[in-house]
DNA sequence: TAATTTTGAGTTATCGGTAACACAAATAAA
DNA sequence: TTTATTTGTGTTACCGATAACTCAAAATTA
């Protein structure tokens, strides 16, 4: 691998002047810098990056740590986090946590030798605290994505999950369902706490009374063909809709109704959290409430460069973005 | 931040000794290792990779470069390439292309300024050719994905294009239909190319004419509504079922039918290469030829750390992964 | 012409680790 | 007891770049 000291040995200068040439700092003649280039593209010189950020500290890297790389919300969120990033000079390093505080720690670890600038963080739960907290200790800036971390103070980029989750179902009482059943994620995560409780506020706020069987949990991306949706269809009052709390949930239990001979939305309606991302365009048939999920990406690394550039004051911020009711095949009137 | 030499201090022992203790080397009494492993914890110390790479010449940082983050075939496959790295103590730094020779260029540059131990590079086409030499000139490792270099002899992971494409034309003519429109990627691209040699044989093989009328070319990810698909619908002699080169060539197609008010498969059978991921299990629609993404990614890895770590011949293997064709609801006889 | 300033470099030390070598004290062998 | 070996640890140099400082030659000013 060519280094600064092999241009500076074939052009006849010092390891300093290279470095002047490269980074434009410093007087040089103009003589001298042509020389210095036509050496560096002739060895087709590079600088080591290493070498730089070990003086600099600096790594103009960013750790995005996600929780579901085949999740289309995620991959969308990415592609926001990636245009903001490029635009701003700095690179993704890329994680993927399979909603598993294992490995997630895993990452936070190699982030943390890694000595990236700064990392956007979609936390697996309540109990990425701990994971949290060490980048808090090492002082590495970071912005939290989607759900929200009880003790956790820091900049963050949230869903409405209450509000959205109370369109998707009133939207289905309006229809006239009355029985309406919640697949809901793991409750140590906010996103599937805050959702119930919009679940709950259109109930009560139409008049609606709750029944907790008819409320199920499950990973956000566990919902494989499973006995649990028995349970909800051989009640004795079953359900004639379905509010599956993301958009994985949705495809868990459609899958399942299928297996079962169920149709939807003739015999059952379903209604879901999140949309499918540009593939889900192929047929667009869920009611979804939509969050705007490349803003979620492009917003949050906006805050996280802010913080790292040291443009931002000390107080977190709290950004909520609202999502969008989206009705479309999946839904009609109880039979 | 800590460095190694806040924990010789403290331990009251030589940097070289803390190292000794971090890698398990050379020989420390075991009073000296437990004082030191007791300072590390103490001062959460966390060695600087930085400074590792730079004298071991080894990041342990794989490259990941994909042309479309959106698109769940490459999700799918980054999934497959991120648990193989894991295994072996490898991380990903993710890239996107977006199919953009510059977006690709810029990402090569970033790739050799970082000094990652080796590139997983899925090319947007044949143009990639010159970053995929200026890696080959700086000696970076790397595996081809999905589309054959002309003139790069490297290790490469390949579908059988020509054959999955055969498979689902021949599917379309035994149901009957006799005017089949390809909607192709761009010919820069070796998988477009043998997508249009399997359409092109299965026609020879079962005596129907080939007609250039029906073949259409666009980027692959970029069929936005579009009235290149009125050429085809207004021909004297219109094609009854589309074949789609890709996934999302199939997204745009059958958008634009339904706006133009048409139906799949009642007024046009619909196929296509590649599947939709976990989200498409939602709906699951089309008839395609179903490539192993996670394999892609998986077989990529290990053939690449295999080269890095040296294990591997000097001739290039070129591995062929065959796909599926999975028959769904998209396609019926032609009416 | 002498003194001062500007220009265009070079030297040295450092970022945070590790490889290679050195070496005193403890232990074992002659 | 003397010599050889082992054990545990320290010193020095280096990975590839850059910040801070130095300095001779050229240009400018007095």
């Amino acid at each position: 691998m060519i280094t600064i000291y092999d241009i500076a040995e074939k052009a006849g200068v010092s390891a300093m002047t290279v470095s002047r040439v490269i980074n434009n700092t410093g007087r040089i003649s103009e003589e001298t810098r042509k020389r210095v280039r036509k050496v560096m593209e002739e060895l087709h010189y590079i600088p080591n990056a290493l070498a730089r950020s070990l003086v600099s500290q600096k790594t103009h890297l960013i750790s995005l740590l996600i929780t579901d790389i085949t999740n289309p919300f995620y991959t969308t969120l990415a592609r926001g986090a990636e245009d903001a990033a490029k635009k701003a000079g700095y690179r993704l390093l890329f994680a993927n946590s399979d909603e598993d505080y294992a490995k997630e720690k895993d990452y936070v670890d190699m982030i943390l030798s890694t000595r990236v600038d700064g990392v956007l963080f979609a936390p697996a739960g309540d109990h990425s605290h701990d994971n949290l907290l060490q980048l808090q200790k090492h002082q590495i800036p970071f912005v939290v994505l989607d759900r929200e971390i009880p003790g956790i103070d820091a900049d963050v980029v949230l869903g409405d999950s209450k509000e959205g989750a109370r369109n998707l179902v009133e939207h289905l009482i309006a229809l006239g369902h009355q029985r309406i059943a919640l697949v809901n994620g793991t409750q140590d995560v906010s996103t599937a706490r805050l959702r119930y409780l919009g679940y709950n506020e259109a109930h009560r706020l139409n008049g609606l009374a709750l029944d907790d069987s008819l409320v199920i949990h499950r990973g956000y991306r566990d919902f494989h063909d499973d006995s649990a949706l028995d349970g909800l269809l051989q009640l004795d009052d079953p359900p004639t809709a379905i509010f599956a709390a993301n958009n994985m949930l949705a495809v868990g239990v459609i899958q399942s109704l299928r297996h079962r001979g169920l149709q939807v939305p003739g015999d059952m309606s379903v209604v879901c959290f999140d949309d499918f991302g540009p593939a889900g365009a192929i047929n667009p048939f869920l009611t979804v409430a939509a969050q705007p999920a490349y803003q979620f990406g492009q917003l949050g690394m906006q805050l996280l460069i802010e913080r790292i550039e040291g443009e931002s004051s000390d107080a977190s911020r709290r950004v909520m973005l609202p999502s969008e009711l989206i009705v479309r095949s999946s839904t009609q009137p109880p039979s």
